[in-house]
DNA sequence: CTATAATTGCAACATAATTGCATTATAACA
DNA sequence: TGTTATAATGCAATTATGTTGCAATTATAG
């Protein structure tokens, strides 16, 4: 997967590749960071940046912003190759817990003459089901 | 409007209020905060952070969260009373202005049973057209 | 095995946002 | 109009997110 996009092979990438496949869900720089953390990695918190950052230059990865301003990253489905995350998201402002609203299509919205798309996000936000009901995370 | 809500008369709320509605479009803090210096006032950083969410707590502007990560507040619409802010937003990658697309509606998003959702933010984003044509800001 | 260029690690910096608390000013009421 | 309760402000300090520059290191091509 690297070597497709002729980027190195080091320690950090494949951990991120590896926990970004493990869960399914978008995660934070600092979610990533913990959860490495968690199993005795300490990364370096600019390495992991840049790591991000060039994931996302090459789509491997798409970045999503919660309403809470934080970036977070989710393995780009092959499927979607080339569409930056082309499905919306739902942020939990309890648990702070993003996930993918897979299988619906993002709309497509009508803008001033001379503007150039990039992409586009939709994020829904609310309570998780979790939340909603009061259970504890 | 600010007593509709019961909410005290000051002084800077009544110039974010006046400065929001001559733009027609969201500002982020800093940009408030810059607009109010280019006019000899010098408001406290806090003090407007605090005036900016307890006009989003009652619903008198919404908030956009940018692909920057960094929150846009917008007048609400009067039609739109009780639905925040409910249409698509372009924010152009280079200069950093977010525009509304007005009379544009967000799409209905199916979401896991029991979720709560409570708004959802729609957010294009890349080049406006005069950034898209090189002219400078 | 070596060379080179990509990547890392560190320090410093920048910006956004929050918290606590003492002070001040608004608005209700006597 | 004056007094008062409390909402709102101003300030200091802190936290979190993200960026830049540069020297040291390491992956990979040859």
């Amino acid at each position: 997967m690297l070597r497709e996009k002729s980027m190195r092979n080091t320690v950090l990438r494949r951990r991120v590749l590896e926990l970004l496949s493990e869960r399914q869900e978008p995660m934070s720089h600092s979610e990533i960071l913990d959860a490495l953390a968690a199993q005795g990695e300490t990364p370096d918190r600019v390495t992991l940046y840049r790591t991000l950052s060039v994931f996302s230059d090459v789509r491997i990865v798409h970045e999503i912003h919660g309403t809470d301003g934080v970036a977070r990253f989710c393995l780009q489905e092959p499927s979607h190759t080339g569409c930056l995350g082309n499905h919306p998201h739902f942020l939990c402002r309890r648990c702070g817990r993003m996930s993918c609203l897979s299988d619906q299509p993002l709309p497509y919205v009508a803008v001033p003459a001379g503007t150039l798309v990039e992409g586009k996000q939709l994020l829904v936000f609310g309570l998780c089901p979790r939340c909603a009901t009061g259970k504890e995370i």
